[in-house]
DNA sequence: TGGCTGTATTTTGAATTCATAATACCTCTC
DNA sequence: GAGAGGTATTATGAATTCAAAATACAGCCA
């Protein structure tokens, strides 16, 4: 038996271009050429152009009429601001999870943060990374507020290729930690209002944006910008 | 000398589907033709489609793969889960706003805030919804944070048609006010932190869910839902 | 009469075609 | 040889066309 309900066309390309620009094959700043694009899916235009518009208004790329598309390019500011949206959004998420977190589902988060800790301790820091992630996710699924994923996840998309930059001082690295152990009590305490402080200030994304330095060229963008 | 640059046509056609909408010539649940539209706005189906693909990406409408697309149906969770999310960014837009806004800035807004005051005093509450409103867009502005006014005013689109919905208690009304006199007194001292509290808990939105109970029918959307 | 099956119609999904704006290139002039 | 102007080419914007899925409807049978 095959699978019955087929998904729209535009939505696989959508999704593989996403994949694209995430991965850096379409470069920031990079104009689209929707022929190519098409040719390398295999799709007609029709599905490709409407994949766009969906991308365009996502933010991930921005087009300019009758003069087709582009990756857009991250400015510092751009990334910064984003930044500050998702603490706010993590806070709340964190408010929201401790009214509607399950017993089981703050024990989970402790394991996760027990073995996080044990990656710190063995200066492990690709999977103290992705646990660390794993941690945030799970609260913010715990948040049972769907508008809240669906937002966080938009603006994670935009500035996902600019993340994970792996640098880390051996003093951010400390603090970080350090904001988890009191966000693990914090939580387990059922405390919403401290935990969601602790969110919305928690350094990683002060700490990312100060990494970002080097990743992201400040303003240079403007050299292809001015259209 | 006629306008140089034409907007694209899917942004005028989205641009009147929302508003279609958002007056409720388009009711929640209600099924879009596309023909019908195409004939009412004078355009072939292509940048109709394209609008709908945007529109479903911000949530507006949703897409029934081969069964074309209608308008979303709120349910009260969703618009309670929305007026969470908006309370948080008002919490980051008044935080932002403190560090950023100018003095002249900060006297524009006590003006309309004692505008606000004089309209409260009359009960009127039209002018009072409306310079109130205006308060918290200054500050939205003042924020200086691109992303989140892009984001909030999305959501807020979102809602905007089961929004003021006109009901207020005299008791909730003069906490409202109450609340609005800590918002000016923390954004003349500049105290970030406590305007971002008192925004993100400000009643308006758990009022105007609690309001709403009666506007939007809980589940009762589920009838036509079972897709 | 009520329900089911098969056909006709309508509607959506996607490709193609046509029109127009932008770009590249070539020539002509100075 | 450099720059301006004009034509050819290419790419995009939008309409149309074709294909496939869903819906409506009619006839059939119990």
């Amino acid at each position: 038996m095959s699978k019955i309900q087929q998904r729209s066309l535009y939505l696989d390309v959508a999704d593989r271009v996403r994949a694209l620009i995430e991965q850096g094959d379409l470069a920031p700043g990079e104009r689209i050429s929707e022929k190519q694009l098409c040719e390398r899916f295999g799709v007609s235009r029709t599905p490709l152009r409407e994949a766009l518009k969906v991308l365009a208004s996502e933010g991930l790329i921005e087009l300019l009429p009758n003069r087709g598309a582009r990756v857009v390019r991250l400015t510092l500011k751009m990334v910064k601001d984003t930044y500050d949206l998702m603490g706010a959004l993590e806070g709340l998420s964190g408010e929201l999870a401790c009214q509607n977190i399950s017993d089981e589902g703050i024990r989970a988060i402790r394991v996760l943060h027990d073995e996080m800790l044990r990656h710190y301790h063995e200066r492990n820091l690709p999977d103290y990374f992705r646990v660390n992630q794993r941690i945030h996710e799970g609260i913010l699924a715990a948040s049972a507020n769907e508008v809240l994923q669906e937002t966080y996840s938009n603006l994670n998309q935009r500035v996902k290729r600019v993340r994970y930059s792996k640098k880390m001082t051996d003093d951010f690295w400390r603090k970080a930690v350090q904001d988890h152990e009191h966000m693990i009590l914090a939580l387990e305490a059922r405390d919403g209002r401290r935990l969601g402080q602790i969110l919305r200030d928690h350094l990683c994304n002060k700490l990312e944006v100060a990494s970002l330095a080097g990743v992201v060229e400040d303003e240079s963008l403007l050299d292809v910008a001015h259209s």
